[in-house]
DNA sequence: TGTATTATTGTATAATTGTATCATTGACAC
DNA sequence: GTGTCAATGATACAATTATACAATAATACA
């Protein structure tokens, strides 16, 4: 399994079920770029069981990213990320000002405790990570 | 079931509510060194039961533990007495929170059209504000 | 090869857990 | 009386787990 997935944490506390967080932390690391197209993800048994959850919590969370053509999830055969991977279609958008969407997100980051400059550097690094990532399509890749 | 919970008797004719007399005795049975960190708790279907009370009566108490976090509740898996994450969890925990916030606001505002650097600067601007302004809640903005 | 068998994959469904919401009860002030 | 409010109960719900299942792959063997 690859290694991300070992330190992939949760949090059991959190009031975000814990299929989300999975559904959220597989998103992340295409946005990254530590999982390319074509790679194989975790069977939901082996994930479940290095995070200590019910192998259907997995599913489920597979089951979304499915749903979403993020990954293909094949029975017998396991699961993979999806051939032409485009975040963009999977979320369901709402027309708003880039200022105002700025504001809310930078107002709900504070009301959780983080200060403006610490959310600034957390953004500078999305963007770098961005242009750093731009795209990856590389086939061959195992 | 601990069996120091069948032997947790309520005053049913107390003018204390039961949740409080429940709140009570875990934090005592805790105290006692009766429960330890980690350890799980009886469901609150099982404490009800076995109370003869309803087991809302049995989840409010846990909600109130659970607030001051000297107990976790987690629906579907059960409930546990807390357990401290240490330092670089809590960390870990708290920047993960942040960065995914942040990615889905960019993903959000890139998908809208607007640039990286775009985002970088309206979120400076922000910033900037809050620091020059920090009392100011920019109430007019919506 | 071909095919039977076994292991491994994801899937479907029901049971179990805590949560949210509203209704009922009972004590108390007026 | 009756209005109010906190405590408790009833009910429906959502997240997670348990179990049995079906599709595919891997293996053994003729």
């Amino acid at each position: 399994m690859n290694d991300a997935f070992r330190h992939m944490k949760l949090d059991f506390r959190s009031s975000i079920p814990i299929y989300l967080q999975i559904v959220d932390r597989v998103e992340r690391m295409i946005t990254e770029g530590i999982l390319k197209t074509g790679d194989q993800l975790p069977t939901v048994r082996e994930l479940a069981t290095e995070l200590r959850v019910n192998f259907n919590t997995v599913a489920r969370a597979y089951r979304i990213l499915d749903d979403a053509h993020i990954i293909s999830t094949q029975r017998g055969r396991g699961t993979y990320i999806w051939e032409e991977p485009d975040e963009n279609t999977l979320l369901d958008l709402r027309r708003m000002s880039l200022e105002e969407a700025v504001r809310h997100a930078v107002d709900k980051l504070t009301s959780l405790g983080f200060s403006p400059p610490e959310i600034l550097e957390a953004v500078q690094h999305q963007v770098d990570k961005r242009s750093t990532h731009p795209d990856v399509q590389d086939k061959d890749a195992d």
